[in-house]
DNA sequence: TAATCAATGATAGTTTTGCTATTATTTTTG
DNA sequence: CAAAAATAATAGCAAAACTATCATTGATTA
């Protein structure tokens, strides 16, 4: 499979009724959800407000989507497709330690090539601020098993691998990589919401500095 | 002030309309929405199903509490509210290192003395799965300057001196400490429904060992 | 003991959300 | 062009999230 493949994110299609990608009226669902999301927040966003922005009717947004929990769903796992994407093109060439730091760099750093439009800004802020909220749900363990949640876990496995090949005797890669990769988002949260819970504020890229510090302080002497 | 008057966490009496902890009916539903957050999840859950639990009617469920969202809050303030207690009663003996290690055995450890009652237990699976929705909302910026989150940031703050009284040169103090707290709780969600992007249920503390590592080594060669 | 007041119960009603159904119209496609 | 699919327009329903009102009870106090 390419990676243009790749882009249009296999497991969306089980998500959405439709592909919202291929018609005009779902990309515009699409563009608009994530301006919507991210002004509204998940609880003030409804489909009549979709609707309106996206000039149609609810009916028809229920024709790509069966509720807003699988519309957030849908855009959580496009931005982790494309992280995948990212990783893939990015993080394949150098030693593994390399490989490792430019990864971290990937994940961590909001500067990056692929968040330069405002909507990936939002889609990010949107996975900072509503992602938990389809995850930590009671039809998680159904979703799991469709699959939903699968790119995030590749992503991680991905990552895993990574440092895995930088150092072999890790014992708990996993717990690393969730560690640092829902951490840095939380951080972002913080900074803006809680700043005294938390040192970004001080630093432009306090986020990154500490999580590269906090994983390679812990591989080095493992 | 004394640890008694703490476990009575005086910035609750802010998010209830009334104390429930000093009525019969407010009890009852303090013990019902424990039972019934643990069991429906967030999404389900309703004032009319708390009314009948709880052998009252939904219009007196809303002269204790104004919203969900409150009742939410409230029982996310008393899980923190007694952590803090018990890091106060308990780390404050022995040298930094000790006192750095108890903390993080309180903080990680569910099989400790607070959680052996099955309503601490359901507590601490709340807080892990629908404290977010009630922090990660539009209404957050609000809410913490009404102080209905300082609890959680007095736990922060709490660790995060210990922290520097074990490693006065540590530069992310907060950022480390948050990034236990939360990915300790995280990764007992992830270790019953997304097992593969964990390593808990290989070892039964797992989650402790490792953070204590994480910890520990970030702290020696700061 | 009687009067008072706060808490609760009982009941009803409003608005919004989430979702479904139906039919008409447009657009696409063979 | 005909058939089929997609979308618009509209209506409607059930439940949730409150709000309001008034009756009742039980405790407090004069």
């Amino acid at each position: 499979m390419n990676l243009i493949d790749r882009f249009q994110i296999p497991v969306l299609e089980q998500i959405a009724l439709r592909n919202p990608q291929a018609t005009s009226l779902g990309k515009r669902l699409i563009e608009n959800s994530i301006i919507l999301f991210d002004e509204l927040g998940f609880e003030q966003f409804t489909f009549k407000k979709l609707a309106q922005a996206a000039a149609t009717t609810e009916a028809s947004v229920y024709r790509y989507f069966s509720s807003k929990q699988k519309l957030l769903l849908y855009l959580v796992n496009w931005y982790w497709g494309r992280l995948e994407c990212r990783l893939l093109l990015e993080a394949q060439a150098g030693d593994p330690k390399e490989r490792l730091e430019t990864a971290l760099a990937i994940i961590i750093n909001p500067n990056s090539a692929d968040l330069s439009t405002a909507n990936e800004r939002r889609l990010q802020r949107i996975v900072i601020h509503e992602a938990p909220k389809v995850l930590l749900t009671k039809a998680v363990d159904n979703d799991h098993q469709t699959g939903y949640h699968q790119t995030y876990a590749d992503v991680v496995n991905f990552l895993a691998k990574l440092v895995l090949d930088y150092q072999p005797n890790c014992n708990f890669t996993q717990m690393l990589v969730t560690t640092i990769l829902e951490g840095s988002l939380q951080q972002r949260f913080f900074a803006q919401h809680l700043p005294e819970v938390t040192n970004c504020s001080e630093q432009e890229d306090a986020v990154y500095v500490f999580y590269k510090q906090l994983l390679f302080k812990y591989l080095h002497h493992e």
